[in-house]
DNA sequence: TTAGGGTTAG
């Protein structure tokens, strides 16, 4: 047996396909290809070093097959990922005439489960749990139990997760960590947490790096930066500073809580990075609209020669969309089409999301048109930019084909139909929709019910609106924002502020930067100056809150309306934050009804500094010069928009007759053509809404 | 021969 040991010492030497080859054909030659140890051995080397096809023709050629055998090559499949072949061949064990031993145990168990828990075959693997019954050694094999475990969460089915978890007397830590990640990865936040500090507190356990990635990912989804940061201390206390999975998830939870600076410093910090490193800053950039960071950043990971992924390519999108940058988003379209992952789902949607945020909808069309799994965020993404780009009447469309397709849709997409629909202002659609979120038993969420007050809001009909809010029992600070928000578009200010001092009185709801938007405008749209200036100062003073440039915006709206256009200068000039370009087009447009063009000429200046290339600015210019007659400066004004090439996108009016919505362009021929219409179809009952939209 | 983890789209 001495050319026995001599092999198996062999084995031990192998590191790579090479020397794998020359051991094979040795045992060949030596006449040991049928000692199962030595195909055991032979058949994970190969595993390792070379092809599957090269495992699978050595597996084929085994005169015999022992369990290990079998679990080597199960292994093999379920290390390359190829989770329905692992699955195949475990059939093929199980029924396998030639095998001699072909019980599975608990590495043959360990490894079919975690097929099923990638193909999410809730029902083998239930069968193969109650296999395990009867056996009850395997059952309890730690490693069998993370498998069980992972399963179940993998599955959604954490109390099955909790059931294997709890058989188990002195879990280890895999264990404990399985079910901290379950819990994070199906949603249950709070509990992953809460589990953890069982762990942890009560049972003594410590927690090792991969624990820690996954109760940051729970403080990152529940914005708990308090506790998330108090773990960067323990990583740093423990040493795990250069493991990099958990440094990623840190600067993660940063990015996603909007601490950019502390991110970024992260970020910089970390020698070594991987795609992951790259793509969640990048990612972390765009979020926070930091579009041009994110672009150079992009950049910069390529120069330095790391490869970025599908998911960098989306994170690197959403920067192009936020900043309407089309020609860097063509470009990194080619870059996917090159890797090849331009069809990807999630590259697909990002791309039609980016074209249609910088308003080129034929090209979001063409991404659409040529993805082949079209899942319900790909739809919305498409529906939504007709929305944007004003084509909200091809919306309901998309949506009916949507639903012909057999997509149904979630809580965020029917947010977003409900939203492209409120463009339309279509009465019959909204109460058609509102019967479908009814159906479809999506009434109590609050996100949906403030969408549906929107939604009748700009249909015209506040009762509805009004009826919706007061039917919905736990109103949250988004169900307020949003009533209120209605009062403001229909210039009811007085009853806007009634509702908000009535949500500061009498509900548990907080009012926050949205709900001070509402109520600010509504109080400008109204006139209320004496009110808007004193919620103002509420917000501030009583809530704590840092005002936006939206909020200023709207206070210069309010100031400007009313004629105070020194006192909106100076608003405007003692700003703590940037000022974005809505605030002084809201001065310019006041000093265009007031007819200040001295006041007028300094807001214009600052404006085209900041945005040169918007057309409404340049026309809000020459119809306050027109106004006051200087013909001058109306013309010099009139040759740079010529200049420039800018083009105001033209207003266009809806009408819809039977179940078809029709535009026309709102010029002066918009009633002749309308009355076409009415001859064209008769005595048909016509019009639900006709109303001017400016794009 | 075996385990648990980090980035993305509406």
């Amino acid at each position: 047996m001495k050319g026995r040991e001599f092999l198996i010492n062999l084995c031990k030497a192998c590191n790579d396909g090479k020397s794998t080859a020359k051991l094979h054909s040795q045992i060949l030659k030596t006449g040991f290809s049928h000692d199962s140890f030595l195909a055991t051995k032979l058949t994970s080397l190969y595993s390792n070093f070379s092809s599957i096809e090269q495992v699978q023709k050595l597996f084929d050629e085994m005169p015999q097959r022992t369990v290990y055998l079998w679990n080597s090559i199960l292994r093999a499949y379920s290390k390359r990922k190829r989770w329905k072949k692992t699955w195949v061949l475990f059939k093929n064990m199980i029924s396998d005439e030639k095998g001699e031993e072909n019980v599975p145990d608990n590495y043959t168990l360990s490894t079919v489960l975690k097929a099923c828990a990638e193909l999410q075959l809730l029902k083998h693997g239930e069968i193969l749990h109650g296999f395990l019954w009867k056996h009850e050694k395997i059952r309890l094999d730690l490693f069998v139990g993370s498998a069980l475990i992972e399963f179940y969460s993998k599955c959604g089915e954490m109390s099955d997760a909790s059931k294997v978890f709890n058989e188990f007397e002195k879990p280890d830590v895999v264990l404990w960590t399985s079910m901290v990640s379950g819990y994070e990865q199906n949603g249950y936040f709070e509990k992953a947490i809460a589990f953890f500090s069982r762990m942890v507190l009560e049972e003594g356990v410590d927690p090792d790096r991969v624990t820690l990635v996954s109760l940051v990912s729970a403080c990152a989804k529940l914005m708990n930066l308090k506790l998330g940061r108090s773990v960067h201390g323990f990583v740093v206390r423990r040493g795990f500073e250069s493991e990099l999975s958990l440094v990623n998830a840190l600067l993660n939870m940063y990015a996603k809580t909007g601490i950019v600076k502390v991110a970024e410093i992260l970020f910089r910090m970390i020698e070594v990075k991987d795609v992951v490193t790259w793509s969640s800053m990048i990612g972390c950039y765009s979020r926070n609209g930091a579009s041009v960071e994110s672009l150079n950043l992009f950049n910069e990971m390529i120069n330095r020669g790391c490869r970025p992924n599908a998911v960098t390519v989306v994170s690197a999108l959403q920067a192009c969309a936020v900043a309407c940058d089309l020609d860097e988003g063509r470009r990194i379209h080619e870059l996917a089409t090159k890797r090849g992952f331009e069809l990807e789902v999630s590259v697909s949607t990002a791309l039609i999301d980016m074209y249609m945020k910088c308003l080129s909808p034929d090209e979001a069309v063409n991404v659409f048109r040529k993805m082949p799994g079209k899942d319900v965020v790909a739809w919305v993404a498409l529906l939504s930019g007709y929305a944007l780009n004003g084509m909200a009447n091809k919306s309901i469309g998309i949506f009916k084909d949507m639903l012909c397709s057999g997509i149904q849709p979630d809580a965020v997409s029917m947010v977003k139909i409900l939203a492209s629909s409120s463009e339309l202002g279509i009465l019959h659609q909204a109460e058609c929709l509102h019967g479908y979120v009814t159906s479809s038993g999506f009434d109590n969420n609050a996100f949906i019910g403030a969408s549906l007050i929107e939604l009748y809001s700009k249909c015209g009909s506040l009762d509805y609106a009004i009826k919706v809010f007061e039917g919905i029992i736990d109103k949250d600070v988004v169900l307020w924002s949003a009533m209120i928000a209605g009062f403001g578009i229909h210039g009811r200010g007085e009853e806007a502020l009634k509702l908000f001092h009535r949500m500061v009185k009498s509900s548990a709801a907080r009012p926050n930067d949205v709900t001070f938007v509402s109520i600010l405008s509504a109080c400008s749209h109204a006139g209320l100056l004496l009110q808007g200036i004193e919620i103002f100062h509420m917000m501030v003073n009583d809530y704590g809150l840092h005002p936006g440039s939206e909020h200023y915006g709207i206070v210069v709206d309010l100031l400007g309306r009313t004629g105070e256009l020194e006192k909106a200068m100076d608003i405007i000039n003692r700003m703590p934050v940037p000022v974005e370009p809505h605030v002084w087009g809201a001065l310019l447009a006041a000093c265009r009804i007031h007819h200040n063009v001295e006041i007028g000429e300094v807001a214009a200046k600052n404006l085209l500094c900041l945005d040169s290339n918007h057309a409404g600015y340049y026309i809000l210019l020459s119809n306050m010069y027109s106004v006051d007659g200087k013909w001058g400066n109306l013309a010099k004004i009139r040759s740079l928009i010529k200049e420039k090439g800018l083009k105001k996108m033209i207003g266009q009016s809806m009408i819809e007759i039977r179940n078809e919505v029709h535009s026309f362009v709102a010029d002066d021929k918009l009633h002749p053509e309308c009355e076409k219409i009415y001859e064209l179809v008769g005595q048909l009952e016509v019009i639900l809404k006709l109303q001017l939209q400016h794009i």
